[in-house]
DNA sequence: CTAACGCTGTGACCTGTTTCACGACCACCG
DNA sequence: CGGTGGTCGTGAAACAGGTCACAGCGTTAG
């Protein structure tokens, strides 16, 4: 406790690229990189060597003016910034296709971050084991939830359920959630949403990609 | 020709909340809501009323000092602004388990937006027809392409085999990019990525949820 | 041994986005 | 028929985030 960490603040922007950046790392490592350069994890990343220096300078690891980073220490230090000592274990309600999804690309990637539980309300998926996770009923939620200590949530269910799902979750005391349903949640001020919209999205990238067609065929 | 837009510099963050505005609309068009008020849609889109003025300066189209904008015709706007006209066919490859959920969630969504064909390497999928979406092979992927005049696609293969899916959409002539894959994709500045990186998301939601947490628990 | 190089960390600047604030307008009420 | 209240559009201020530039330093070449 007297180490607190100051209050940094940081952009959830910057969190994004960490995240980033450890995954990048994570494939140098694989590959038997021992160091690396600013610039270099720019390039990978797709931005400047100056913002990755800058956002580096939260995680508390000082690279070597010479070396550059070494790799597993920063790897390290962003485990110990990003992470959850002792993983957090994350609920995902709703086992439709996009959920099943979810599961299988979750499964086994990061070890921090597992699914422990699903939840939906059809009683023909409750009590089968989807992607190596147990799916239970929406009645007890609460129960599992608190049982296994989740704090995480993963919602995937239809727009019209999403809200109830979201007030289900905050009352068995999750504090973040991972939001696909095309719908704004309103939760406390406490918990954290973030929204996946693949429609928005979709829309974004037909709007920009017009943009540059009509562009580029005006010189 | 002669009313050619201006070249509205117009940011990527407003795209996204004018296509969130329009679903919003669209919903409350079917509740029989005439006419909306800015700070109605702040409330329902989780911004300011000054901001959803702002965003809706660029469509062109401006409401009522008394009644607000008249919801038809903003819906109306934002389909000029957004869509382009006779609409967008788009690509998807690499059936999974998330494009298949893809594919189903697209399905009769958006009429300007359909999902026109897949794609994947997998020669047992091959011509199959996948939540009413043909998958051809990948080696037809330009033929098909092309000869529909797609001009977006959504990728989501294993990053491994991205960025070379990447090379073939260009190549085909592609100009959007929807991103599914957790790869920075290298391609020509006149064609525009947008990634969807759910394990990124889901290590911010982490994040943030801690540090929720810990502010509420030290007040 | 000295000089020169290249990289990091960080203060200062700059750019793009959000918020504020205010003039103009119209409907309604007294 | 004038006052009042509420809203819109938009210039200007405030803010956040990203970029630049430079001091400091270990390494290495000469």
């Amino acid at each position: 406790m007297a180490a607190q960490k100051v209050a940094r603040l940081i952009s959830e922007r910057s969190i994004g690229r960490l995240s980033l950046y450890r995954r990048l790392l994570n494939v140098l490592q694989g590959e038997g990189v021992r160091n690396i350069y600013s610039h270099q994890l720019a390039a990978m990343a797709g931005c400047t060597a100056a913002q990755v220096r800058r956002d580096l300078m939260a995680v508390g690891y000082s690279g070597s003016p010479t070396h550059g980073y070494e790799v597993p220490r920063l790897i390290e230090s962003l485990r110990e910034f990003l992470d959850a000592p002792g993983g957090q274990g994350v609920a995902l309600v709703g086992v439709g296709n996009l959920g099943k999804a979810i599961l299988s690309y979750f499964t086994g990637r990061r070890p921090n971050l597992q699914i422990a539980a699903a939840f939906d309300s059809d009683p023909y998926k409750v009590n089968r084991v989807i992607h190596g996770c147990r799916c239970y009923s929406m009645e007890h939620l609460a129960e599992v939830a608190e049982g296994q200590g989740i704090r995480l949530a993963i919602i995937t269910v239809p727009a019209q359920a999403a809200q109830a799902v979201a007030d289900a979750l905050v009352q068995a005391g999750v504090r973040g959630i991972l939001n696909f349903a095309p719908v704004r949640l309103r939760v406390p001020d406490h918990v954290h949403v973030e929204d996946i919209d693949m429609t928005v999205s979709l829309e974004k990238v037909a709007y920009f990609a017009r943009q540059s067609a009509e562009r580029g065929s005006r010189p």
